[in-house]
RNA sequence: GGGGGUGUAGCUCAAUUGGUUAGAGCGCUGCCCUGUCACGGCAGAGGUUGCGGGUUCGAGUCCCGUCACUCCCGCCA
């Protein structure tokens, strides 16, 4: 039954070639006496005719008969289309194929949703494409999306191997870390009470091959975080995972650059420029109020603090006396913003702790406000001009401590640039696609309720050299080797350059986040060991592989591009995963189950 | 853990202030049709309005609970 020809394969050039075509049935158009039949395999369609004169009865009877989606091997004779019969939608559409044999492979049941239309299936209820997801994955959107996956995948083992890393998988059995994400745990049979969790990343055993003298470590590793998820998170996931001795950060960032551009260009044929933009994270949460900035938005942050530093506004000068700042955004043409949109937006100044949300609207060349009279001219002027005002803008202003303030109006700003897309007042071309670098992260974070720091990246991250000495003084000073990189606002990926030094890093674990060194030896024990002897300088990223191909195939869910993924409780629909077990299953593993009762 | 949205025929959706027999398009079944490609025409079948309870003379519609999906917050070193 072997196929001759794909069914996107032939083309005039073939007229008269008998042929063998095999593939699903992806519509029938049954005009009484001429049967037309498209047949469709993963690469494209062909038209297939069915005349009675030619076929015996029995097996035209049959095809008149066949659902959508049977799948069914056609041997026929390959012809140019009648004159003004072509079909220019489709590439094969300047011939068809007579059939003179026809094998049903296997019929297929009426569908509980259609494949065949692009316009209905996009718009299938999720549940529906998740618990039929074979049926999903036919659509050609979806097809194309597992392609696209496949070759980024190839496009990024090629481009690695030649700048010669080596792809090492490392155990996904591995044990359970003291900081970071909640863990899958699996229980060990041989010993009761004791347990792997599988790898949030293969982070240490990537350091440990750097102290192995790999050199260049790269590998497409599959991650696991028991934590809820969202429409780019899921419990497993995939990252380009890379780590390299005997560099800087600019290696790196030379590296990853290249990478992309390769992946650009083989996803998309685009050719990005390169070095991507640098900017600090202070830089970014002070012009976009954000980590992550979406840099073609517009609408940038401006300081007003010391403008209104002795205003006789108090909400203002107040919040500046308690050592915080102002900050204002003009939302561009959305001076028509409804009661609801000011509203949705002063609740998420309300969500960081703010008690309102003070705004201008520009309308028939008044300023509307609650707060305006409460500005002498000065402080007018100064808004006029350091925001650009004109009829129809709406002035947003934030009057908090310095990150609170940047974060509210950086949120704030998200959703005017949402409401002014959906109001065509603002738009973003689709191959557009801002790279940059985010650098000079804060170290370390301070959490109040434990009264304690902890990593903002994770401990193995190398303090700024020259910051090192503040470390015991002033932690909040200090930079971290750290670096994240962004596109249009979605974080891609991040990474370090890593402490190579044990004391270092015992430091860090024992006198800054305040791990015991019982705790410390029984975690990170062999790495500290490993730092002993002999330890290159090292550093590395990781890219969201899943991410970085929903950003290629432009969808904003990670599902689209995950062949099997999970519904947002961690349910796989198709085939009803997680499930129990039997109880001699959970004897084995020493475990018993307390049931929650429910109410 | 919290907040928002959705749930009506196989699919996508409608259904006025709570009011007669819950409709449409597609799909499906049957019949007709020899150049269609969203084929066309005629006829037909198809409903526990997610589930449970309540209010009411009367509930798809209002109330309470619950389940599923989804978006967001928390969380994601």
């Amino acid at each position: 039954m072997k196929r001759t020809h794909n069914c996107n394969e032939l083309r005039p050039a073939h007229a008269g070639q008998q042929v063998t075509l095999a593939g699903w049935v992806h519509s029938r158009r049954d005009l009484g006496g001429v049967l037309f039949i498209d047949l469709r395999d993963r690469e494209g369609r062909t038209q297939t005719v069915f005349d009675p004169a030619d076929l015996p009865k029995e097996l035209f009877e049959a095809a008149t008969k066949l659902h959508s989606e049977s799948v069914i091997e056609i041997i026929g004779k390959v012809r140019v289309r009648p004159a003004g019969t072509d079909n220019p939608k489709i590439v094969t559409g300047q011939i068809e194929v007579l059939v003179k044999e026809i094998t049903v492979l296997n019929h297929a049941e009426v569908l509980p949703f259609p494949v065949d239309d692009p316009e209905v299936a996009s718009k299938v209820n999720e549940e529906l494409r998740l618990q039929y997801r074979y049926l999903d994955l036919r659509r050609p959107e979806m097809t194309r999306n597992l392609r696209v996956r496949s070759k980024v995948a190839t496009a990024t083992r090629v481009f690695m191997e030649e700048q010669g890393f080596l792809e090492v998988e490392t155990p996904t059995l591995f044990k359970s870390t003291p900081e970071g994400a909640r863990e899958f745990l699996v229980p060990n049979r041989r010993e009761p009470g004791s347990f792997y969790a599988l790898p949030q990343s293969p982070q240490q055993f990537k350091q440990i091959l750097m102290c192995a003298g790999v050199e260049r470590y790269f590998q497409l590793a599959r991650c696991y975080r028991d934590e809820d998820l969202r429409a780019d998170r899921q419990p497993e996931f995939t990252q380009v995972d890379i780590e390299m001795s005997f560099i800087e950060r600019e290696d790196l960032y030379a590296l990853i650059e290249g990478l992309l551009k390769r992946v650009w260009k083989t996803a998309l044929g685009q050719d990005i420029p390169t070095p991507f933009r640098r900017i600090s994270f202070e830089e970014a949460l002070n012009r976009y109020g954000i980590d992550k900035p979406d840099t073609r938005l517009g609408m940038e942050l401006v300081d007003f603090t010391e403008e209104f530093r002795a205003s006789t506004f108090k909400v203002f000068s107040g919040a500046i006396t308690n050592g915080g700042v102002v900050k204002a955004m003009n939302a561009k043409g959305l001076a028509g913003a409804t009661q609801g949109q000011i509203e949705t937006m002063t609740e998420y100044a309300k969500s960081f702790g703010a008690k309102g949300l003070a705004y201008i609207k520009v309308e028939n060349g008044e300023w509307k406000s609650p707060i305006v009279k409460f500005f002498n001219d000065a402080e007018k002027a100064a808004l006029k001009s350091k925001l650009a005002i004109e009829e129809g803008d709406l002035i947003l202003f934030a009057a908090d401590q310095w990150l609170n303030a940047c974060e509210i109006l950086g949120k704030i700003r998200l959703y005017c640039a949402e409401v002014l897309k959906a109001q065509g007042k603002l738009t973003v071309p689709a191959d557009r696609f801002d790279f940059l670098w985010v650098v000079d992260f804060p170290l370390l974070s301070f959490d109040k309720e434990m009264n304690r720091w902890y990593s903002s990246h994770h401990p193995f991250t190398a303090p700024m050299a020259e910051d090192v000495p503040l470390l015991k003084s002033d932690p909040k000073k200090v930079r971290g080797q750290h670096y994240d990189i962004v596109v249009n606002g979605v974080e891609l990926g991040g990474g370090s350059i890593r402490i190579h030094r044990p004391d270092v890093q015992k430091t860090i674990f024992e006198e800054i986040l305040q791990i015991s060194p019982e705790e410390t030896t029984l975690r990170f024990g062999y790495m500290l060991e490993a730092f002993k002897y002999g330890a290159p300088p090292h550093g590395g990223i990781a890219l969201g592989f899943d991410r970085l191909i929903a950003i290629l195939c432009a969808t904003p869910s990670i599902r689209d591009v995950i062949a099997f993924p999970k519904t947002a409780k961690g349910v796989c629909l198709m085939t009803n995963s997680p499930a129990s077990v039997s109880p001699r299953q959970l004897r084995d593993l020493h475990i018993e189950v307390k049931t929650a009762k429910k109410e």
